[in-house]
DNA sequence: AAAAAATTTAAACATTTGTTTTAAACAAAA
DNA sequence: TTTTGTTTAAAACAAATGTTTAAATTTTTT
């Protein structure tokens, strides 16, 4: 009962930290405000996660995983072609972002900000230049260097997603609008990447 | 003399807050920072600029119009092609970013925290959709929505410097091999997007 | 050169914020 | 019931931070 209590409580204050540092990034959010937010006190957080750094840290690794491990059984499989990774990359991808649109902006930013906490990442270099994707987009146009496809097609992906805030604040489109589109990219980035990869001007 | 000394000071005041505030961000840039390296008491930085929100809200809108003013008389050039205007804006843009490479990130960040900033952009929706570009694309390709376009394009350019801090932690690449291939996406983006726009398969 | 105005500095102020301490409330075990 | 360990709350602490004040210094004007 004690342990159900605890984990709850601690689970409470993680998830409130966790949209609140999505939110507003890392310094622009205070202890006090996932406390009163988590409706606990404040000696709570500390007590639970020893430090506002440890807590942030914990966070950015649950994150960084969630956003890697969708990626890592698709580009690895080698029993599908380079179009059905690319097809279920975009699928994926696509339906993640739209439950956690906040989270591309809110990494990349705090990357930036803080690269210590990218230890995790040494890694990140293996995972994509021995991927089976990789090997394939080799294959497929030898002549260019296979990071434009990743860059690509990862900013095919993300970008509208990082211009979202920017999209509501000069109310470019309504946010049905938006979601429309996604679902239309979910059909045309495939066929513009496969467009890009079969381009014979290069 | 006065004046030009005022200026003077008020200037490097300023340029060091720019920098600060593009490198951290606008919640971990301080004030005793900014007067730090500009080499000047606290108090100057209010006496010149009131508060650190002006100081910001006018470095905000110093960026935003720097952003904004190169792309405008391009996709507004009534006497020039898609194909001269798409090859104009990578070419100038990415010459842009090249310098200041932090810029976007920053840009979109805050504006995501801060979206009373943006007041300025009510026009952008008119500027976008009522430009000569828009309009081209819309001739070329007209059964897509233009803004898929708008976004491949911007993304391409853009979310490899968005992407820097992570390739520079994650040490994918060197810097000087980031620098050649922006080069290279000078040429290619152009024919990338082309082959977007006629892509029939749509 | 004297007076006035503008610029700069040092110090203090008031809040905010991460953290710690101390003790109370509570649940489980003896 | 008493004891023991865990969880929660209130308060205090110390450092950081945006801002202001008042005086000193420098520059400009008369």
């Amino acid at each position: 009962m004690a342990l159900a209590k605890k984990e709850d409580t601690q689970n409470k204050i993680k998830e409130i930290a966790r949209k609140l540092f999505t939110r507003f990034g890392y310094s622009s959010t205070t202890i006090r405000e996932i406390a009163k937010e988590s409706q606990v006190n404040i000696a709570l957080v500390n007590y639970y996660f020893r430090s506002k750094d440890n807590l942030f840290r914990i966070i950015m690794e649950e994150s960084f995983e969630q956003l890697f491990i969708q990626i890592d059984p698709i580009i690895n499989n080698k029993n599908t072609t380079l179009e059905e990774k690319i097809q279920s990359l975009v699928s994926n991808y696509l339906d993640f972002l739209q439950k956690f649109p906040e989270l591309p902006l809110f990494m990349l930013n705090e990357i930036k900000n803080k690269p210590k906490h990218l230890v995790i990442k040494i890694s990140l270099k293996k995972k994509v230049s021995q991927s089976s994707l990789m090997h394939q987009i080799k294959e497929r146009n030898p002549y260019i260097n296979p990071l434009h496809f990743i860059f690509n097609l990862l900013g095919m992906l993300v970008f509208p997603f990082i211009m979202k805030p920017v999209i509501s604040s000069a109310k470019l489109i309504n946010i049905d609008d938006f979601n429309q589109m996604i679902s239309e990219r979910k059909r045309l980035i495939p066929i513009w990447i496969n467009d890009i990869l079969e381009s014979k001007k290069t």
